[in-house]
DNA sequence: GTGTGACTTCTAGTCCGTT
DNA sequence: CAACGGACTAGAAGTCACA
């Protein structure tokens, strides 16, 4: 489960967390989802869903396209 | 599971999937997903994981942003 | 050609902890 | 604070028969 399109969306989430100087446990806290989750996300290891992907967006508040955006 | 975003995303599949003249039954073949599977796409009944979009957005020959436009 | 319900298998996603 | 592990539950993946 390392398929570029998922390491792509990883990077972004993290780059994106730390540039707000935000923890993944403040943002799972925000998104609304689980602490390790959030870790898995950034490592790729997780082939996302939709609704997640919209949660993570809205908390770092960017729109589902800026983490796809170098895809 | 009929959340804005999954009705965006179906709707986006239908009117290119038909734009390109092809059937349900075409489009599962080209993306290597069920027949059944399009169709609950397009009709927001599931949370579409990411590697499922770019299969679809691939069969489509468009970006998967092309598919969240509109949101 | 498409929609629907039912179904099984597999993985997304949670929760506990330890390094 | 983050990575990683095991065990678990919810829900997505994937298929089918029939309308």
């Amino acid at each position: 489960m390392k398929q570029p399109i998922l390491i792509q969306f990883g990077e972004a989430v993290r780059t994106l967390r730390k540039a707000q100087g935000l923890s993944q446990e403040q943002l799972s806290f925000k998104a609304n989802l689980h602490r390790t989750y959030i870790g898995m996300i950034e490592r790729a290891e997780k082939n996302i869903t939709l609704i997640n992907m919209e949660k993570i967006a809205n908390a770092l508040n960017v729109g589902i396209i800026e983490l796809l955006k170098k895809y």
